[in-house]
DNA sequence: ATTGTTGCAAAGAGTTTGCAATGCT
DNA sequence: AGCATTGCAAACTCTTTGCAACAAT
């Protein structure tokens, strides 16, 4: 009993309006200005907070879940809500700027793109720590298969959970 | 805000009680059967609406999300209600014999575990089929990545998205 | 002045659980 | 009889959204 038929917000720009600028590299730290000024191309406006939370997840440049950017940007900007926090992630994803996973059931995670290169990840399930690889192997390995299927690929995810090497000397240790 | 500690049902047996031998293989289709003696050892009794899942879901051998399994159920048992599909998948996962997989953030899918090898997914994304695949080379280069960064390995998870066969060739019919 | 942004509370979606009624053994 | 199972509704978690107040242009 789901319907995932989302109402749009009416007030959204359309797609074919936005700028084709609007992906920005942050490979140079500069992609917050860069962002910013795209912002205007989709009818946005500046906003503090939005900037704030934006500067922080580049130059964090983690994988953070919302709750964990949230509790950040909270130091920050005292009230700052949830539905903020959501609402720049979902920016930036749309953007193209970040990039969601969802490692096993858990949360989703928000990534920064700034790699023309996919790489995968090591989760580790002791202390959250999450290591990234790029494997051209695999990568080849992967489209061998899919053209085995003539199976068209969007994308892919890798992720090999386990204990990473800090955890396991940790719990050596005791 | 998030509180993940569960408070458990103080009537769940514990797990050093639970039969060692509850790992069914079910290689041979006579799974069920052996499932339904392990109950026992989990202090758990027999029960029609249970047996019904187990046994079509042994025998579609299909990547159930609990909405799919649910409906087809229902055709069986009329008055099935989703506890009872989800009690029951978590009891076939707690017993080894269903692994769940979470592709891209879509619900929860369960598989039965059937095979010893580790196999991997390819997800079309216009019609939802599943296609299984062993690749022995990315498993090694797995390992090999794992082990570069000491890291153990408990499980791993590779999906590729796209189009699948079938979709492409309706899409070029159209 | 117009239109985007925010916080809040409420609603959704997927999943779990407490409870009384029912079913197994 | 005693305990497991079920359906139902309610609770829970993560996420989205409607709305009124506020901020940017």
């Amino acid at each position: 009993m789901k319907m995932k038929v989302k109402i749009k917000n009416k007030k959204e720009v359309p797609p074919e309006k936005w700028s084709k600028r609007i992906r920005v590299s942050t490979r140079n730290r500069n992609g917050l200005e860069r962002l910013l000024k795209c912002q205007a191309k989709r009818g946005l406006k500046f906003s503090k907070k939005r900037a704030v939370i934006i500067e922080h997840f580049i130059k964090a440049d983690r994988h953070y879940t919302v709750e964990q950017l949230y509790n950040e940007i909270k130091e920050i900007v005292p009230n700052i809500s949830y539905s903020t926090i959501y609402r720049t992630l979902k920016l930036l994803v749309d953007c193209g700027m970040a990039r969601t996973h969802h490692f096993g059931d858990t949360d989703a995670r928000f990534e920064l793109v700034h790699k023309e290169q996919h790489h995968d990840h090591l989760v580790c399930e002791k202390c959250g720590r999450i290591i990234e690889f790029i494997h051209d192997g695999i990568e080849k390995f992967q489209n061998a298969v899919a053209k085995e299927h003539n199976f068209l690929v969007k994308s892919h995810e890798l992720q090999i959970f386990g204990v990473c090497k800090r955890c396991q000397l940790r719990k050596r240790q005791r």
